[in-house]
Order: structure tokens, then sequence, then C-alpha cells
DNA sequence: TTGAAAGCGCTAACAC
DNA sequence: GTGTTAGCGCTTTCAA
């Protein structure tokens, strides 16, 4: 018995993209995506022919290559990128896990990621965590089922946790977070340095008295500007820290001002810019002038602190190159490259004018 | 002859995840990932029993599931989305197509989309097309084929177009964009209400020459303001309206202070907040008061308009509802149902201090 | 050069 | 209840 192979396995006999559907109780003809069946029996080829084809292969015939190359353009014919994935073990998407959608620094890591990416052809997969442990391992999880790598943004997990799940998630990249003794990639800024660099320009002014308006607990890098900020205050005689629990964001840092006020300090250095912006804001509505009354740094530079009153001082850290270079290091992974070493980004300290000479009491 | 089936059909004898593989000039053993048919033989049942316990399927025998569940568990067994996504025909991805990341509007809306998707477990894939509209159609037909539905925010393709993609495109929203007499689901702000608003503001303060900073002349928003303002300039004797074509960025109102300040013009209406913080501070270094010299109004109301200095007078919009909206739409669509009738948000006017009587000249 | 057929890993209709 | 089997739409040996 001769088989007959007419490129189409299941179909009816016409070639055209039509299926007798019933769903519901409804029977009636519907239009369907062509797929390369379709192609291949208008085209009068097979479907390997034509997957050659719309893979460019150049050992087509280009009289059969023109055939289907019409027959795929009549049919409105576009290869599944699902079944081309499943077939190829690769989907052409990476996936961002960032802890917060709305902070400006990861909108920024965001947007240079996502450029570098469709750069080479890829597409980004963007997930919130919201700060949340738990969110951030289940997403980052199914998140890589959906793509070929990952970026995990400032992850919040705790380091031992993040060791295990790498093993899942390679390949990863990390931003804002190293893994000691682990060869994960990762992109990260010296806050420690931007930290430093803070504390001599303040101290410069005078201030002797500083409160530190601390970040998330789980934030490594809020640990690593605490660290740097106590060790600055233990080296530095008469020098005293004041530590005030607040947060990332905005709100975070109005709330905080009373407590800011009531420490004495004559500085605040805020987690980032957006707490850095609430406490101005919140000092503003208190009737306290900045930085007359008090200096207030940030971090970060996100695109506005040059624009607040008074412009921000803050440590600007490069946040698109953050996105590029994660980029970079990710598609190296995916081809089975060395990522090259880790680096740290140092940071820029931009004096503005939200830092002044500390205020002389009973002068 | 007997058919062995043990549930794996091209794998070795044992039922461990690992494969001999051969690529380059190296043959070794390499741990790869498991899938349905490792933990069918560990198990010693069918995949399709393994599917239906993944799946959750109440017609497997308790018994069954737990032996399931424990080869999954050991093997640490996650089920492929994309052979998932392929049988099934649905991928649980969504995407947003942006034509600018670094716009606050549009990462307000990417939070609101994301966060509803996130909400009915599905992911959100983002493209931005930089204002380029050949760039934004293939864009939008790739990213819809990685997903199953799509979200286009404010779409610079010309409306004919749009109405051709949106069938290779369906099911999709649009966002701040209509296309008349099509029925294609839109969600969108009445930007001529809001400029009435402002004018009317305007006027009510004295100020009789108005200039216009025109956002990208492919955006229709922008159209709909412009077609707003001539109407309102023509129905008010007396009223001079002035434009001047800028864009959408800060960049762009900041290069336009000039030729804002060569129209004499005593309040400026700018396409957006951006816009608008970009020629207050273009002002503010030509050494003029904002409001007393010339006020300025906005347009979207993002999150830093309230901190500028002036904060600014703008038109609120729901940028959040509109992500979370968008996101109901295309649920709706992608589930057959209708996607209800398309909406205007209207925006409100926040006036604030950026706007001011207009200077009484020769006083 | 071209085609047949086996996979990719999963789901679901159908049979037992 | 559980297994068999035929798909989902593509890629890629392997033969011819």
């Amino acid at each position: 018995m001769s088989l007959k192979t007419d490129g189409l396995r299941h179909d009816e006999e016409d070639s055209s993209p039509l299926r007798r559907t019933s769903r519901r109780n409804t029977t009636r003809r519907e239009r369907v995506a062509p797929n390369i069946g379709h192609v291949a029996a208008a085209a009068g080829v097979s479907r390997a022919t034509v997957s050659r084809v719309m893979n460019g292969s150049p050992t087509v015939a280009p009289e059969l290559a023109a055939r289907v190359r019409a027959a795929a353009e009549a049919l409105n014919y576009q290869p599944s990128r699902l079944a081309r994935s499943l077939a190829l073990g690769r989907t052409s998407v990476v996936s961002l896990i960032v802890p917060d959608l709305s902070n400006p620094m990861f909108q920024d890591i965001l947007r240079g990621l996502s450029q570098a990416a469709a750069a080479q052809g890829h597409r980004l997969l963007v997930a919130e965590s919201n700060e949340n442990i738990q969110e951030e391992k289940i997403l980052a999880l199914e998140a890589r089922r959906h793509s070929d790598g990952l970026v995990l943004a400032s992850p919040r997990v705790p380091e031992e946790e993040l060791l295990t799940l790498s093993e899942q998630l390679a390949p990863v990249v990390l931003l804002n977070r190293e893994v000691p003794g682990s060869n994960l990639p990762s992109l990260s800024v010296d806050y420690a340095a931007g930290i430093r660099a803070i504390v001599t320009h303040l101290l410069s002014l005078g201030h002797r008295h500083l409160v530190y308006l601390a970040g998330p607990v789980a934030s490594a890098s809020n640990q690593e500007r605490v660290a740097a900020l106590r060790a600055a205050s233990v080296a530095t005689p008469g020098f005293t820290l004041t530590e005030i629990p607040c947060g990332s964001m905005f709100e975070d840092g109005h709330a905080a001002a009373r407590a800011v006020l009531a420490t004495k300090a004559t500085a605040v250095v805020a987690f980032n810019d957006m707490v850095a912006f609430g406490t101005l804001s919140g000092l503003h509505e208190l009737g306290v002038a900045v930085p007359d009354d008090i200096s207030i740094t940030g971090f970060d530079d996100i695109p506005f602190a040059r624009y607040t009153t008074p412009p921000l001082t803050t440590a600007s850290i490069p946040k698109n190159e953050l996105g590029k270079q994660a980029w970079d290091r990710l598609w190296a992974l995916m081809n089975g490259e060395s990522p090259g070493h880790n680096v740290h980004f140092q940071p820029r300290l931009l004096i503005r004018e939200s830092t002044g000479p500390a205020p002389t009491r009973h002068a």
C-alpha cells in the first residue's frame, strides 16, 4: 500500500489553511494560522524544504525556494515561534526580575537590557517581585522556563538559597549582588566606595553627626552601605552615626522626616534618591531648609535628581550600562562562553545643592 | 511482538535524566532537565498520568498521585512551558509595546499591566519601538507570536495599517489610540477635555497668548490636543495660539525654552510633563521666573510632577488604571468574551504652582 | 538537492 | 482510573 504524503498529516484534502472546527456547540469553517504543512502543500514540496527556505539554508534550488517563498507570502505564513523553540531548545527570550518596577533605577536597567537584547534579536520578559523573597524565587524559576536566561536585579533572596537556585536558573547574571565564593557572574556597584565619597564630602563640609536612612533589610547593597558608614564612623573621631530603618521608596523617606529632625543630625545620607526626595519633601513641609538647616544626599542619580529643589547631591551609577553589560554577560553564557570577570562600577559623586556647610549651632 | 513501553521513547534504559551527549568533539554524560518521561518511568506510570497529576486532575488514584509527586520531587521535575504551550496552544504570556520606555507614563502602564497580568498567572513581554513606526509593526508581530495577546500603548502606526495589522495581532487592545469605525477595543484618555480644562484655567488667569509645545507628529494624542487647542483659540476672541514642534522628552522641552520666550506668550502648554520639566529647567537657566514671568502646564501627572520647582500644574491621567484595565480587556478577549465598551478616562486638572496670573506688561 | 521520519515535551481523546 | 496514541508545528538527521 502506497502512502500518500502530501505534506499535510491530518488535514483535509485542500491546502488552504481552513479548518473544520467544532467547539462549544458551533461548527463552522474558520481561518486558522497557516502552518508549515500548508505552505509545503501549496508549494508542492516537503515540509523540510519549507523549513530550509524559511531559515535561509543555501542548499535549496533557487527555483524551489522561490516557489516556497511565494506560497508563504500568499498564505501570509509565519513560522510558529513556539514550535520552533521547542524543536530548537531555545526561545530567544530572556527575563529580568526586579524588586520594584516603580524604582527609576530598575527602569533604567530594564531599558538598557531591553535595548541590548533587542539588538540581537531577543525579547525581554519582565517580572516584579515586590521586594518579596518568596515571590522572587517563584518568579525567577517561572520566568526562566519561558526564556533562555535570566537577569536578577538586586535579588533579595538569601545567599545560600540564591546559590542553590542559581543552578536551575543558569544561565543567570546578577546585578547589584555578589555571591562570594560562587562563580555567578555579577555586575555590581561599589556602594561602599560611593558611601565613602559621600561621607568624605560631608565631613569636609563640617558635618559630624550623620543620620542614615536605611534601605530594605534584605537588600545586599544596603548592607554594604551600612558597613561602609559604620567603618567611617569608627575611623573618624567625633563622628556620630545614627541609623533609622526606612525603605527604598519616596513615601519611606517622606515618613522619616520627623525622625530625622529628632536626631539633631546635620546631614542625612539616604539609601537612594527616591528616599532622599521623600525626605526633602517631608522636611520642606516641616519648614526645614535644605541645605541651610540640614544637608541631604541620595544614591543612584536617577533622571530627576538634577531637577529637585534643591538639586540632589548624589552618587551616580551607570544604570543603563548595568543593563547593557548584563546582556553581554548573559549572551556570553548562553553561547557557552566565559562571561568575563565580575566588575564593580565605581559611583561618581555629584555635588549639587542639597549639601552645604554644617550649620554652626549657637553661633 | 510485544511492544515494551516504559514511558521513555528514545532514551537509554535507566530512568535517570542523564543523556549521552556528543557535541563539538566532547562526548560526556551531562545532567539534563528531566522530562515527563523520566518521571513516568521513575513512578512506574504512564506519561499521561504524570501529566494529570501535574495539572491537578482529580481522577488520579491518591496512591498513584503521591508516587508521581514523589518522583517529580526527587528528580526536581518541572514541566516544560514550551512543550505545554505548544500542546495547549497558549503561552500565558502577553506583550506590551511602548514607544519609549524612558517615559514615566509608559512605565506606569507597564507596571499596572504587569501586576494585573501576574495576578492571573500571566507574564509580560515588553518591547520598545523607539517611536519608530516600522519597528513598531515588526515588534508587534514578533511579540504577538511569543504571546497570547497584545497591548499597544500609543501606537504610532497609521490608521489603515493598524487596522490591517490588528487582524494578525488579535487579541489586541489599544491604549491612547482609537480607530474609529473599527471594533478594536481601546482605552483612552480624553485629551481634548484635558486641554480644555487647562485652557480654561489659563484664560481665567488672564492669559491670552498661549504657546503649545507639540508632541511627536505621529502621536494621535498630540493631534487631539492640537485640535482642542485650535478650537479653543477660534472660539475665544483675543486668544492667540502659537504652535512649536517639539517632542515628548525632557530634552525636547529644554531645547524649546528660547523659542518659547521668543513668542512673547505668557503661558506654555506642554505636550506632557516631561516636556514641561525640560522647559521649566531651560527657562530657569535663562533666568525666567515661573509662574511670575510665564506659566507652564504639563500633561500626565507623572510621579515627580508634584516635586518640581515650582510643582507642576498638569492634567492627571490614571496611568496605572490604564494598565490594569488593559489587562481586563485583554483577558476578556483571550477568553472569547466581549471586551466591553471603550472608555475615555477624563483627566483631572491639578492646579499647582507653575501657573499664575498673566504678567501685566507695562503696568 | 530533496524527502521521510524521528524528535522536542507536553496534552487530551479514546479505549480498556 | 489509567494507559495508548495521536497530535501541537517545527528542525534535523539520514537516505536516496
